[in-house]
DNA sequence: ATGAAAGCGCTAACAG
DNA sequence: CTGTTAGCGCTTTCAT
């Protein structure tokens, strides 16, 4: 292997200089010595070892990004975001599945630590109370679901109520009396927002909330399968907000099987806008998040906060009704 | 920040002691300093400094995987594949979207180097011929997609020739005499040996291949629609093998603009069977690849080849025909 | 049963 | 303009 010593031996100078030049601190090198290390660089094809560096530097240019699954199309595009501006920031990004387990996300929390990462991006587990997260020096910042912490972290969010009420809302004008809810559990801070929300247009247009209308489960396509089979099995639904877009196919699927009409019998709305949905049958109307801008926004604030920048820790994103075929 | 020294004078001991207790080589460590030094560790909260380790011990526990982009639905399993069998075999994973561009890939791998990976796992970027890959001594596997390189690197694969050969054939015997094939180009090596076994399929049963019926772009959504679109233009058409699910729902979007049915009035048959598939409007008849497990078996070979075990660096995993309601 | 010491490859303060 | 040197935190050989 090529080292920076190997690099200075056979240019006859010192480790020091070789570093200097290839790290372009090069201002008092004479343009021979330069030009001779960099030419003995190139034929002996060195690379940096890293791991050297990293030690040295107390920094590692990676950052841990902890979600509960890339298989998920929010998740992934999530990912995908954060990837994208984490390369433009020079950092290379672990990632981390935890499936909602806290057991994994602590498992998860530790390996980063000692990997030394510079900062951690978290999708929390659901209730997650993590004692590792809450020791952790490392900087952090949490993507989509906020959990109580007493230490300082970056929080970047959306306005899950309001989106929530919007998409209320619009099932109410569509002419809606019956309106249900099928959503992950509330404690899932952002589920608990929409529920939220869901009941204050419910309210504020007269509507009555029927606690039977109510069924709250998973963020997943089996969810809303069997929440509208609990749905339909006690009550008279005409509308349908989903707590996203995996639980509204679910549901379109379900009515399907029912024989009722998405979206003349039964008017469905989801929330995320992941990628899908728009190929969907009906295409899904729902309220739209900037996923991948969620990912590089919290980057950004992660890099800024590596930085020790003096910023906002937490950011609010905006929601936006994109209206399709299914209401 | 705590290290093995700190911990080592307040246990009065040396260094090397801790290190032993710390990494369980205390065979020959009296309990009570073990129990000591233990307490000590619990008590200061120590953690282990991963990068002065990788470095004396020259490895990272940390493995690179390359692919075009994780929102696509069958990198997404393939990368959640790889990253749970990296969990179990102790190695963490760095993630690398290249849009399929080589000079990503390129830069990607220099990154991962200079990171000192164990090894990587890359599904090569379409015709990359890339000097890196050519040099790099770090263990490799390919995933998905084969390219030619003079070193030996692990090679992950599935029976691409005869899958498209049962797409084809199925579409045959359900009657369809003028089948279209809508793909990826050629030198998107799977993309080439399904057009084979097309052809071959054609061929076999009589039928003609008519080269005005064969669109070849890209792996996307936008080119399965354009390609019906340009099908449709010049031909009659009654079966198209989709070179994959994300093609297969694009085209189905085009026919039912072009007020044709599903399967009545052209049958559709995908490949790869991403998780989306079934949830679509006719659910996608298609053939599927064992996705998660490639990325699983991906991860496995490359840790038995980082471990210098003797291994078929050959793995070719098997498709299926999964019917459902497309054709 | 324990410790001293060398060294992994790199950077940076300081000296010259 | 260039080199010497000390260490980053850890493992491991070899003494004792």
């Amino acid at each position: 292997m090529t080292t920076i010593k190997k690099i200075a031996e056979l240019a006859n100078v010192s480790t020091a200089t070789v570093s200097k030049i290839i790290n372009g601190k090069d201002q008092y090198i004479s343009e021979a010595t330069r030009q001779k290390v960099l030419e003995i660089v190139e034929r002996e094809g060195y690379i940096p070892n890293g791991v050297a560096k990293s030690l040295k530097m107390r920094r590692t240019k990676t950052i841990g990004i902890i979600l509960p699954d890339v298989m998920n199309l929010f998740f992934s595009e999530l990912a995908r975001g954060a990837e994208d501006a984490a390369e433009k920031e020079g950092y290379s990004v672990i990632l981390c599945n935890t499936d909602n387990k806290e057991l994994k996300e602590e498992k998860y929390l530790n390996i980063l630590h000692e990997k030394m990462v510079d900062g951690i991006i978290m999708t929390a587990a659901e209730g997650s109370m993590n004692k590792s997260v809450k020791i952790s020096k490392t900087p952090m910042v949490l993507v989509d679901r906020d959990i109580e912490l007493d230490k300082p972290v970056g929080r970047i969010t959306v306005n899950n109520e309001e989106g929530a009420f919007m998409a209320t809302k619009f099932l109410i004008e569509k002419g809606c009396k019956n309106i249900g809810f099928i959503s992950s559990q509330k404690k899932n801070k952002p589920s608990a927002e929409r529920l939220k929300g869901y009941r204050r247009a419910l309210k504020e247009n007269g509507l009555e909330v029927d606690e039977k209308k109510i069924f709250l489960q998973n963020f997943t396509i089996a969810s809303g399968y069997e929440g509208v089979m609990a749905l339909l099995e006690r009550n008279k639904v005409d509308g349908i907000f989903c707590g996203n877009d995996l639980i509204a196919i679910g549901a379109i699927q379900a009515l399907k099987e029912n024989n009722l009409k998405v979206p003349k019998d039964v008017k469905v709305i989801g929330f995320d806008d992941i990628s899908m949905s728009q190929f969907m049958d009906p295409p899904l109307t729902t309220i739209k998040q900037p996923i991948y801008q969620l990912g590089e926004e919290a980057v950004k604030m992660l890099v800024a906060i590596i930085g020790k920048k003096d910023i906002d820790m937490h950011k609010v994103l905006r929601t936006e009704l994109i209206e399709r075929g299914s209401c």
